[in-house]
DNA sequence: AGCCAAAACTTAATCGATTAAGCACCTCTT
DNA sequence: AAGAGGTGCTTAATCGATTAAGTTTTGGCT
């Protein structure tokens, strides 16, 4: 018996009596072939044990891999429990799926992060929210196709989300009734890393096509247009989009005196208002009445709990909808700006 | 120049009027050649643009790609807006990035679902919570290696949580003081699709492997410990962990008159448990004076939340963990069994 | 029968690396 | 001065497929 040889085509091709090219077209092109022919192959591999043409050498020869890397901003880890991200990739995933191809996860930061070398067996990456300083940048663009989410890399094509117009429509919403001490809470928004209150020692991250800085020139302009000094507004900051680490900074909002405490949190995501609105329920502190509470994302969590979350609603799984058409050519490469959707909730009606 | 041909080690090697290998040990093996010999290799690499051993051709000659396959229950879709997968994905993807491997996510069920053929690159599979009748489990055997999660292939290492010792403990906790009318949602219980009350027509699946038979398993013994009797006890299922699914069968369940209503909800799953704390709230049901609610998994969701959510804690993400762990050859081969944990909330003190 | 096109296979080059084995050459040691 | 042992690099086989081009067989038509 010749069961102990691992089975390759070509030996498959010599149990057989057929040339290897027989067999690659019985498992490639059914009409190159005779039908009694293909069968007698088809039968014969599953007795073999030959599991049909090995992968690695196939995309070695013709040069596609069907593997679409999405490259994430933070480490696998933290971004598969974020509902945001996730959202993304599974509208990724739904495309690729549809379209016979599969997911491969790069961590843009991680331990021992390998270069993207593992992961340049990829067709194409869909680079997703990175830093715009982020080093893998550098090594990057030399890769074939490229798609960037939430940020731009000059020439590439890009799908992302009008973060400034939705930051401005909820918080125009949320200064129809004007408050008397509002305050914001950003996500990664300055240079240094501040876990806390923002002060005049920190630098706010330069570039306006960031996320964080392009949401905070939408409450600021909104803000501005409601003769509020946004100078006078307190601004926090956020390391980590976690419970964990929004806690410590929220309770901290949430415990001063009476007079200084908050009566909006502009928040800039859903994570970070779902965490005030728990810690303000703890407290005892009345949402909306004692405090209004707006978030950023429209995650499902938000909505599916009493009260609901007033957010806006980006639509990530269609963001990575579109960016995965972009990859497989499915849709012309282009600069693309999704629309988002005001979602009244409750915890600021 | 010669800036236009594809750049490959071998063209690099002309290039630089050396041979194949000593590029390849240039980026392989430092210690093979001298090191003025590589530094000029490496620039040279850059300046040309080669970056680095094409994978597909490394992964081909070396018969290692350095990824990991996980394969899902679900359409990727649905799993990875699944908190319980997205946890157990981190810690997979954890231990997998720490040791410099990547991971490639297939879908369980798909559309046009490809053989895993081209997933077959992967050096190891880890076979999620897969039906034990699946199809894919026809092909994946022939595979190298190979670690189920959360249910048996004969033979193969498997690791998973003791589902039925643990919804025999939250049960037992529930019953200390006796409901009048409990009732056991559950998910994926039957053979023929069912969202909504289990009648006599349906039947369970017969493998008391699959974890939502051994946690019903579990349910009915606490019950039974405590002289109740399962026929009696209403059972639900439904057939996706979502909100949108779970959501009118909760809804039938809790706008039943009231001397039929629930005053317990065994539910399978946190999803299940907090769509009906939420359903529960909006129709001013008290919880937990009159419904208390159980939950299963432990999600973060349902415990940074108030009220707090009485569930049992399966770690999801050290399954993961475990899991990559062994597919590495980091911890030998076996049937692993995790602990899981009461978490004790507000829903059913 | 004879001719020709289509059908059914085969030949052989190629994809881009890795790596065992081999060959110079240099530096010590005795 | 000869042998031993390292360095530093090259040669060439190989991984497992795909595919354009070529060859033989078949069958249809006049």
């Amino acid at each position: 018996m010749t069961d102990q040889r691992r089975m390759t085509l070509k030996n498959l091709a010599q149990e057989l009596g057929v040339s290897t090219a027989t067999i690659s077209n019985a498992f490639n092109r059914p009409d190159q072939l005779s039908p009694a022919l293909r069968d007698r192959i088809l039968k014969a591999s599953k007795r073999l044990g030959y599991s049909g043409p090995d992968a690695k050498a196939r995309s070695l020869r013709t040069g596609r891999s069907r593997i679409i890397a999405v490259v994430l901003t933070e480490s696998l880890t933290y971004s598969l429990n974020d509902a945001v991200v996730g959202e993304f990739l599974s509208g990724v995933a739904e495309v690729l799926d549809a379209h016979g191809h599969t997911l491969l996860l790069v961590p843009g930061r991680g331990h021992a992060s390998q270069p993207p070398g593992s992961a340049n067996i990829a067709d194409g990456f869909i680079v997703y929210g990175l830093m715009p300083n982020h080093k893998l940048l550098d090594e990057l663009p030399a890769q074939r196709t490229l798609v960037t989410v939430d940020f731009d890399i000059e020439g590439y094509p890009t799908v992302h989300v009008d973060n400034r117009a939705a930051s401005y429509q909820i918080a125009k919403h949320a200064l129809r009734t004007l408050p008397k001490r509002p305050a914001i809470i950003n996500l990664r928004l300055t240079k240094q890393a501040c876990n806390g209150r923002v002060k005049p020692e920190h630098t706010l991250l330069p570039d306006t096509s960031t996320v964080s800085r392009a949401r905070l020139e939408g409450f600021h302009r909104a803000l501005d247009e409601h003769g509020i000094d946004t100078e006078q507004v307190p601004l926090w900051n956020i390391e980590e989009n976690t419970f964990e680490v929004c806690s410590p900074v929220i309770a901290e909002i949430l415990d001063q005196p009476l007079g200084q405490r908050p009566d909006l949190l502009l928040c800039m995501s859903d994570r970070i208002a779902l965490t005030a609105l728990t810690l303000a329920e703890e407290r005892g502190i009345k949402v909306p009445e004692e405090l209004r509470i707006t978030g950023f994302d429209g995650i499902a969590e938000g909505q599916y709990r009493a009260p609901r979350l007033t957010t806006v609603r980006q639509d990530s799984a269609g963001k990575g909808r579109l960016a995965a058409q972009m990859i497989l050519g499915r849709t012309p490469f282009a600069q693309q700006l999704l629309k988002t959707e005001l979602l009244l909730g409750d915890t600021c009606p």
